[in-house]
DNA sequence: CGAGTACCCTGTTGGC
DNA sequence: TGCCAACAGGGTACTC
């Protein structure tokens, strides 16, 4: 699932390719790859024609292609890659996806951007406010990749919060760009059980935790970029990470690479919890 | 307001 | 072999 190293990999790639190119056809294929744009499908396709792309910026999960050109300035185009979503920089005479739901072509006409996208729980919307921060994610929290992420804010925030450590860490208010998968990875490189309570946390062992998230991150990270491939935006960084370096995530009843005590999988919040339970024991005063 | 839950969606997998 | 439940799970709307 994309989370921020393949988000990232795939804003490079479009920072790369698609950056300077001037929009000349937007074809809206699914209407639900669309609904979080208020004004409709037909709005969003005809505000775009005509546009620069001039950037592409990430915060978290989200990423966006800020714009240049007629309509309003500080315009972008908002992207979540949801759970399947795929950016793709294509030949026009490349067959369409399966699950092709927005095609922009460009005025040169090289390539297209396609956004692909099985489950649509991913998106596009046009948004205000790119050329910094739009106005729609304002609310997601900067990423520990960011420069100007607080350490110590987070430290204080997170030992103010009365819930589980993995809550909180998938909690896109408090800090963004981890999902289940670096959650669980980051936990178990610091040795911490999911239900262990943020406010029994103390800040070297807060300081700890993130430096960890920072370090899954950044491995996952060099791993994504190896797999990029010029025509081939997309997450891409799942088969060169996922299957070398995952250390719990997936490996249900194989041992852990530090201890040998195989791994659990358990049911966390609708979803997956991977642990050892030796180097993750269950604290005493859980949280769900 | 903070914490926690239901729901959206479709393809794959595994049990019977 | 075919059917169905479970699973994958981020973000938002919602309740308490």
């Amino acid at each position: 699932m994309p989370e921020l190293p393949e988000v990232e990999t795939v804003r490079a790639g479009l920072a790369t390719w698609v950056a300077g190119r001037r929009i000349e056809r937007v074809e809206v294929r699914h209407p639900r790859a669309i609904r979080r744009h208020a004004p409709g499908a037909e709005h969003f396709a005809a505000a775009l024609v005509g546009r620069t792309i001039v950037g592409a910026r990430r915060r978290g999960k989200y990423l966006w292609l800020p714009l240049d050109g007629p309509g309003e300035p500080g315009d972008a185009i908002l992207a979540h890659l949801g759970m399947s979503g795929q950016l793709l920089v294509q030949p026009p005479e490349e067959p369409d996806e399966k699950h092709l739901r927005v095609r922009l072509g460009f005025a040169d006409a090289g390539t297209e951007l396609r956004f692909v996208d099985q489950r649509t729980f991913g998106g596009l919307s046009l948004a205000a406010g790119g050329a910094e921060l739009p106005a729609e994610i304002v609310h997601i929290a900067r990423d520990p990749v960011d420069p100007a992420f607080d350490d110590e804010a987070f430290v204080a925030a997170l030992r103010r919060r009365r819930t589980g450590i993995k809550r909180a860490l998938l909690d896109q208010s408090l800090i963004s760009g981890v999902g289940n998968i670096y959650a669980d990875e980051a936990l178990w490189r610091a040795r911490l059980h999911w239900a262990r309570a943020t406010d029994t946390m103390t800040r070297p062992v807060a300081r700890a935790l993130l430096a960890d998230v920072r370090a899954v991150l950044g491995d996952a990270l060099r791993a994504g970029g190896t797999s990029f491939d010029a025509l081939y935006v997309d997450v891409n960084g799942e088969s060169g990470y996922f299957a070398r370096s995952l250390d719990v995530y997936g490996r249900d009843g194989e041992p852990c690479h530090r201890c040998g005590t195989p791994i659990r999988r358990e049911p966390f919040m609708n979803r997956s919890s991977y642990r050892c339970p030796h180097c993750q024991p269950r604290p005493r005063q859980p949280r769900p």
